[in-house]
RNA sequence: GGGCGAUUAGCUCAGUCGGUUAGAGCGCCGCUCUGAUAAGGCGGAGGCCCCUGGUUCGAGUCCAGGAUCGCCCA
């Protein structure tokens, strides 16, 4: 008989059912329906940090990803409006570094001769390629957004915010050239700000370490000895620290080094470091051209560290970061030994070898010359270049710096605003906004924002802040002007607004993180008069968004971001640039909530990496476990833990999975037998009938789901969403389904009423977490009710339903008794199929309204509530009561219950080590009894009578043989509702006094007792 | 050196307001079911709750110090 649902597959197939339900909603609408739905409702904004449209995603950003559209779904659940843009970042050295590669170019040069506008051309159908391909892997991962409505960073648009925001830094006086140590990587040719800095690894990598005198002016004998693993650097010498409060010697070999880090040796003479201070030396290299007219030193420094080396550091101001801040405090010329590419310039001897090539001949001079005291190697952790992994240097170069010493407080203040998730993560942000260094916005390089800057030669410093303002100073080569990109701009010419010379840009490009940063007030429309069309699709963004330039209003609507999140990198990167540009422009933090997530790596906890095979790919792992799995995965995980991922863990999910499948499959087949339907209206009041205590302990139950799932939503804790859920289908399947069995059989309406109304609600809870499965459902359970929106998604966040909260506790109380008639059971040996005549209960006072439920379940005649008879009476004290009475009598009053030093007293009451405690103050168990199982805990006792008599024996023979016959119909293929003729071995004739009960649970419609095995004869 | 976390079963992790015998999943061992069946259920073994002190009648939980690991910054 075909019923209203359609049945279910054994098990469910993941990507089959993904992709069907991937084109349902295509075909229905579904999310445009959702958006509709919502529209007007209260705003939720979230705002997406744009991901690098420049290789496939990752598995982490899948984990990101994830995240993002969980929680805007649950928003949308709950009938939030949202924006639903995603974002791409376009441009900078990774786009370039990634172009270079698949173009064979490998140096700035090389670029050139290949043309900027064809490398920029290049770029840019990079952009294209991978956002297409990270759009198409996003929706299949189930990210539902506004596909053609992107915002990309590289668009006029942006660039345009960006240049008002540098306007505003050089009206405020933060804008300067600044002449500095920078990271350097010497491939890309460019130097590496701060934050990307630690973006990069850190490398174990052997470098020299070397020893090497310097021999002091009028100490004839005497010289300095100086460590370095850096021989490159000392042909830039200018001075020699000590730390003035340390202790140095002057061994019997003529060296001065810190006491502490050569103990042993003989002292010729010792010194402070404050006395060494003010000595003169002579350099290791004095006679090249660089070294001419320095004279070298010796300065303090209260940061010579004194665990290794020799506690004199060896100080070149061009190759080194401290340094050069050395060099302004005490005045010390600077020696730029690199050109950049990271080879020694003309002057510094060594000519055009790189750092790593000059090591020997500088240690063969050193030696020959007699400098040299030691030279070996040293393995250290040492920075690399974030996106081509070379090994970084430190230059001194001019570059592009916006001040960060007034915008730190402010952005302190503004991070007091947020709610971090974790909340920990609060001090992290303060702690690198504290610390924080100017911020260098300049690149070397070609594929960036370019940054509006013409200096004049005047001393003025003209900062552009519009097209518009460009157009307006522009002298010649406005027209040529295709987009706001080299090179392109670099041939328009401007006019010093306080001169009137003609001018030309700065070649440097911007810093990706300002033009990820500018995104909360760009794509918002903030300052912007009126709506503009596609705003958002001009520059190198033509043709690939149709995003609109919104206006000052819909910025005020939308801004600040309700919640963003991103994993924890961020807080020096994409964190930190949204609060520096939005505090600097608009004076408060761009995002009030903002949930952080760790790293991913494999299931063994190794990091992921091609090169050792355990890489996941994205579109496998969709192809493989599917997006409901994987998401199921980054959900259960706290994000605030690395996350092991892998198909082991998926396996185990799909395995929980196949519960809830196998729940709602079992209450499918049945309501088909039993042509039931269901009603709709059932999940707003909860199912109508006549209720049995356990369909409204599960009523109860479900309403406690959709409670703590509602919390855990609302606290970013998708943790807390899966486990809630698990317990959740735990129940409806291991307690629920499996004492309500016969029910189903018997085509039960309540029960049937009562288990849909669970799964559904289950179903719409866990939506937000794994959307195609739970739609699947949806579509499944709840369409064939009149007046159901086609998909899950358009339902709402379940109401609760008013239910017998209390009964929670009861059944709580039932399934600790049942657990321990199971354990009495299985310590005395007696299985579950053989009847036994009674249990006796005490303790567990809520379960005494479900002695029927006791007794099926443990198979039992009869229970009774009331004291165990038994051998041995254990009493225990009831601590959170008598702890605070008792307070320090507490310990002898325990020991006295435990030592059985104790007398009955009246009531239910115990008098142990003087002291009169009433029932409710202690808790009593008792333990072994001939003839019974006994079993306690937590106070509650129960005792199995396991004495059998005839009837109870052959009851339990009864049960074996239903049993038997059922595996056989089972074995021979038959129907759950094929009747058959049965013959059952004349031995067990006795059992026909069961005749009408076997029949019934066997189906069979003929029962007889004849030859001396089983048989079955379907009808 | 400063900052932020973590440390609980073989592995991955829970552990509420401080309370009685510290839990789950996976793995292992045994049993069981056979109308969820390449599943399901029950039971068992398995713990120096990192260490040391302190507070408390009582500490995995609170406080102090230390160790180890991870991360951020010098």
């Amino acid at each position: 008989m075909p019923g209203i649902f359609s049945p279910f597959a054994d098990k469910p197939n993941h990507n089959g059912l993904e992709l069907e339900i991937l084109e349902r909603w295509d075909d229905e609408g579904t999310f445009a329906s959702l958006r509709e739905l919502n529209r007007g409702g209260p705003r939720f904004s979230f705002i997406d940090g744009p991901i690098t449209a420049n290789n496939p995603m990752g598995v982490h950003h899948a984990w990101g990803r994830t995240l993002k559209d969980v929680f805007q779904r649950y928003k949308a659940l709950r009938g939030f409006d949202q924006r639903y843009q995603n974002g791409f970042d376009c441009q900078g050295l990774w786009v370039e570094v990634e172009v270079e590669k698949s173009l064979g170019l490998n140096s700035k040069r090389e670029i050139e001769e290949y043309g900027l506008a064809e490398f920029a051309e290049r770029c840019k159908e990079r952009v294209a390629k991978f956002s297409e391909v990270i759009t198409e892997q996003s929706r299949r991962l189930g990210m539902w957004m506004d596909w053609d409505n992107d915002y990309y960073t590289f668009s006029d648009t942006n660039i345009e915010y960006i240049w008002r925001f540098l306007k505003a830094t050089h009206e405020r006086g933060w804008l300067y050239k600044g002449h500095r140590s920078t990271v350097w990587c010497p491939r890309c040719g460019t130097s590496i700000s701060q934050h990307e800095l630690f973006a990069g690894e850190y490398k174990e990598l052997e470098h020299p370490s070397l020893f090497v005198k310097f021999p002091l002016k009028d100490r004839d004998g005497e010289s300095l000895s100086v460590w370095t693993t850096t021989p490159w650097t000392l042909p830039a010498n200018v001075a020699a620290a000590v730390h003035p409060d340390a202790d140095y010697v002057l061994r019997s070999d003529g060296t001065w080094i810190a006491k502490e880090l050569d103990p042993e040796a003989d002292a010729v003479r010792t010194a402070r470091g404050a006395d060494l201070v003010g000595l003169e030396y002579e350099g290791p290299f004095d006679h090249l051209p660089a070294q001419k007219g320095v004279v070298h030193r010796v300065i303090p420094w209260d940061d010579v560290v004194l665990d290794e080396g020799t506690g004199i550091v060896h100080i070149a101001p061009g190759a080194g970061a401290e340094d050069f801040e050395l060099s302004r405090i005490h005045d010390l010329p600077v020696l730029a030994p690199l050109d950049e590419a990271g080879r020694m310039l003309p002057g510094f001897g060594f000519d055009r070898l790189s750092t790593d090539e000059v090591a020997e001949p500088v240690i063969n001079d050193l030696r020959h010359r007699g400098l040299l005291l030691e030279a070996g190697t040293i393995v250290h952790r040492y920075p690399t270049c974030w996106r081509c992994g070379t090994p970084l240097v430190f230059r001194v170069v001019d570059d592009w710096f916006i001040s960060a010493e007034e915008i730190r407080q402010p952005m302190l203040e503004a991070n007091r605003t947020v709610e971090w998730t974790p909340d920990f993560y609060s001090k992290r942000m303060d702690d690198w906004l504290r610390n924080m260094d100017d911020w260098n916005i300049s690149r070397k390089r070609y594929c960036g924002l370019p940054l509006p800057f013409y200096p004049c030669e005047c001393g003025e410093l003209n900062v552009i802040g519009s097209r518009t303002e460009l157009e307006a100073r522009a002298v010649r080569g406005i027209d040529q002007l295709v987009e706001l990109h080299r090179p392109w701009i670099d041939e328009v010419v401007i006019r010093c607004a306080a001169c009137d010379r003609e001018l030309r840009r700065v070649p440097e490009v911007g810093d990706a993180w300002l033009d990820a940063g500018i995104v909360p007030l760009a794509t918002l429309g903030w300052r912007n008069e009126t709506t503009v069309p596609h705003g958002h699709a001009n520059g190198a963004a033509q043709g690939l968004s149709g995003a609109d330039l919104p206006d000052n209003a819909y910025w005020e609507e939308w801004f600040p971001a309700d919640w963003i999140s991103e994993m924890r990198e961020q807080i020096r990167l994409w964190f930190y640039s949204i609060s520096f540009m939005a505090v600097t422009l608009v004076g408060r933090s761009p995002y009030r909530r903002v949930l952080t997530y760790e790293k991913l790596l494999d299931e063994t906890g190794r990091e992921m990496h091609r090169s050792w095979g355990n890489a996941i790919e994205v579109d496998e792992a969709l192809e493989r476990m599917g997006a409901d799995v994987m998401r199921w995965q980054y959900c259960s995980q706290p994000s605030s833990q690395n996350l092991l991922f892998g198909y082991g863990p998926g396996y185990e999910i799909q395995r929980r999975l196949l519960t809830l499948w196998n729940s709602a499959k079992f209450l499918v087949d049945y309501a088909n037998i039993g042509s039931w339907t269901p009603i709709w209206q059932d999940l707003e009041g909860g199912p109508a009938g006549e209720l049995q205590p356990l369909d409204r302990w599960l009523v109860a139950r479900t309403n406690a789901l959709v409670t703590e799932a509602a919390a855990a939503y609302e606290s970013w804790l998708s943790v807390n969403v899966s486990r809630a859920f698990d317990a959740f289908l735990e129940d409806v399947s291991n307690w629920y389904i499996r004492r309500s069995r016969r029910r189903f059989w018997d085509g039960d309406e309540v029960a049937f009423r009562t288990l849909w109304f669970a799964l559904v609600q289950g179903v719409r809870v866990i939506s937000p977490v794994m959307p195609f499965l739970a739609d699947y459902l949806w579509r499944k359970l709840a369409s064939p009710a009149e007046g159901a929106p086609s998909s899950v998604f358009l339902a709402g966040w379940p109401e609760e339903a008013t239910g017998d909260a209390e009964l929670l506790d009861e059944v709580a109380d039932v399934r600790r008794v049942v657990e321990l008639g199971r354990h009495a059971r299985a310590h005395a040996g007696v299985k579950l199929r053989q009847p036994l005549r009674s249990l006796v209960v005490e303790g567990a006072a809520l379960a005494r309204g479900h002695a029927g439920e006791i007794a099926d379940e443990l198979r039992v005649n009869e229970v009774d509530f009331g004291e165990v008879e038994a051998s041995e009476l254990r009493v225990k004290a009831n601590l959170p009561l008598l702890g605070p009475k008792l307070g320090r009598d507490l310990a002898a009053v325990r020991k006295a219950l435990e030592e059985g030093a104790f007398e009955k007293l009246p009531g239910g009451g115990f008098r142990a080590a003087g002291h009169d405690l009433s029932a409710d103050e202690v808790l009593v168990e008792r333990r072994g009894k001939e003839g019974f199982g006994v079993a306690s805990a937590d106070g509650v006792t129960v005792a199995l009578d396991l004495r059998l008599d005839e009837e109870l024996e052959r009851t339990g023979r009864a049960y074996d043989l239903i049993h038997e016959v059922n595996s056989l119909r089972k074995a021979m293929g038959l129907e759950l509702t094929d009747r058959i003729e049965l013959a059952i071995p004349e031995r067990l004739t006795d059992l026909l006094e069961h005749r009408e009960w076997i029949a019934r649970e066997t189906l069979a419609t003929s029962l007889e007792a004849a030859g001396d095995e089983i048989r079955i004869e379907k009808t």
